[in-house]
DNA sequence: CTGCCCCTATTGTATATACAACTTAATCAA
DNA sequence: TTGATTAAGTTGTATATACAATAGGGGCAG
């Protein structure tokens, strides 16, 4: 290729990668703005357009860009705090193992607000909320029960999903991405309700997730996703040098 | 492509993917074994060698297979899960609350592996391991019970620390930080002796969080750190920056 | 003004090819 | 026997090319 701002890495796509990592966390390329064309890159790299693309997608599939065909390719940037979880979907975590996904509403309803939930959501009292259960199955067996509460002003067609063919979590993302999020992790004990449609034993421990999203326009949904602790965990493997490239060092 | 096995998606390389996906869960590659190479996948699917190696170097970044140059293609063991945390120091987060720190090590020692432990390090039946179990109190009620193995060629003067002064987390972190890092989280009930230590009850959920590290000369440490549900939980809350990248967003 | 079509830019996928880098096994020479 | 070299097989990277799919703008007809 030929000569350029591009140096560090022996491999090419890694060069390209790291030079849009530089980019964006110099602010050359605010969050949200376009990056170049995979064209322009190409011309301005010296690179063949297969590469470029290799560089560009993987920084996609990580998360740092977001490419809409047609369109172009945007900066994505999140800013991770201390520990964190990423929002998993849980049908997409048992496909990934080559698992079937099965899902059961138990409910799906609209209800009016209690002082405690309303104040959730930092709303009045008697608000009008959405209100789902779902348990989700991996090879018929139950591997996660799903109560979720969304706010209608976020999602005014919650009700009308069939979410045994779109996982609520999915259709949520797809109307509008968190602008922030809350992950809290305990080990409970269910109670019998939970027990019996988890398939458990009533001294058997659970992994509970609470998960609250916000947007812009304020608290958008809260949700409580119990798993048994046999069947099911939660993990992460990392490299710790990419993970100090995603942060832009 | 010529007519196969492959069916579902419409893309190649998701065809690919599900391929060798279904022959892993299948059992016709077990843990660890070789599957094809590139040029045999390429003439059994009909597909070029390109669109063979973006499929299985997505399977391989997502974790599930482990490519060696100039070998092949393995089954990884192991299937991470989603998520990611990082590192966390009992003692900071202690710390960052305003509260107390306290340790109390009540072991500390080399020892000669057995099988199943020397396998976690990699290494033979035999080889010397360090050994410690500390329990970590917040204003003298106990948060965590820490058990960990080093291995002396990460860490050669683990024995003569003092672990009451600097937790072993933080003189583990300040020889080398690991290259790679592995969490897995449990809810799970601890056994007599480590009730007996976190002072809880029998039925008691406990979150369990288990952590490997490497660095780049091989395995350095496996933890197990235990919780009492009731007193301790993972959380975190991020910002996540906006995608609306159309236009002037 | 409105709706439709078409053109362009951009990303998405697929292929053929080439050479580099690495591992293992076989071969050959001392 | 030992050591070095070679050869074959496999993954890693890079390029050139082609066509498909999508989004948006501009122009044209009504």
């Amino acid at each position: 290729m030929s000569d350029n701002g591009l140096e560090k890495p022996q491999k090419l796509y890694e060069q390209i990668k790291q030079y849009l990592l530089d980019g964006i966390a110099s602010g050359q390329w605010p969050d949200g703005s376009r990056i170049p064309s995979e064209h322009e890159l190409m011309e301005v790299l010296g690179a063949s357009r297969m590469t470029v693309n290799r560089a560009v997608r993987e920084l996609s599939a990580d998360g740092l860009l977001n490419r809409v065909q047609g369109l172009g390719t945007f900066v994505r940037a999140r800013v991770p705090r201390s520990a964190l979880l990423e929002i998993y979907d849980i049908s997409e975590d048992i496909q990934r193992r080559g698992n079937v996904h099965k899902s059961q509403v138990l409910l799906l309803e609209a209800f009016r607000a209690d002082e405690a939930q309303a104040a959730a959501f930092m709303l009045r009292r008697g608000v009008r909320l959405f209100h789902s259960e779902i348990v989700h199955f991996e090879n018929d067996v139950p591997v996660q029960f799903e109560v979720r509460f969304v706010s209608p002003r976020f999602a005014p067609e919650y009700l009308e999903q069939d979410f045994t063919q779109q996982t609520s979590n999915r259709y949520l993302q797809g109307i509008a991405p968190p602008s922030e999020v809350e992950h809290i992790v305990h080990a409970v004990t269910p109670d019998e309700r939970a027990q019996a449609l988890l398939e458990i034993g009533p001294h058997e421990p659970c992994l509970q997730v609470e998960r609250r999203t916000w947007t812009e326009a304020g608290p958008a949904t809260r949700s409580v996703l119990t798993h048994p602790g046999r069947r099911y965990s939660l993990g992460s493997r990392y490299a710790v040098a990419d993970w100090n490239a995603k942060k832009g060092g």
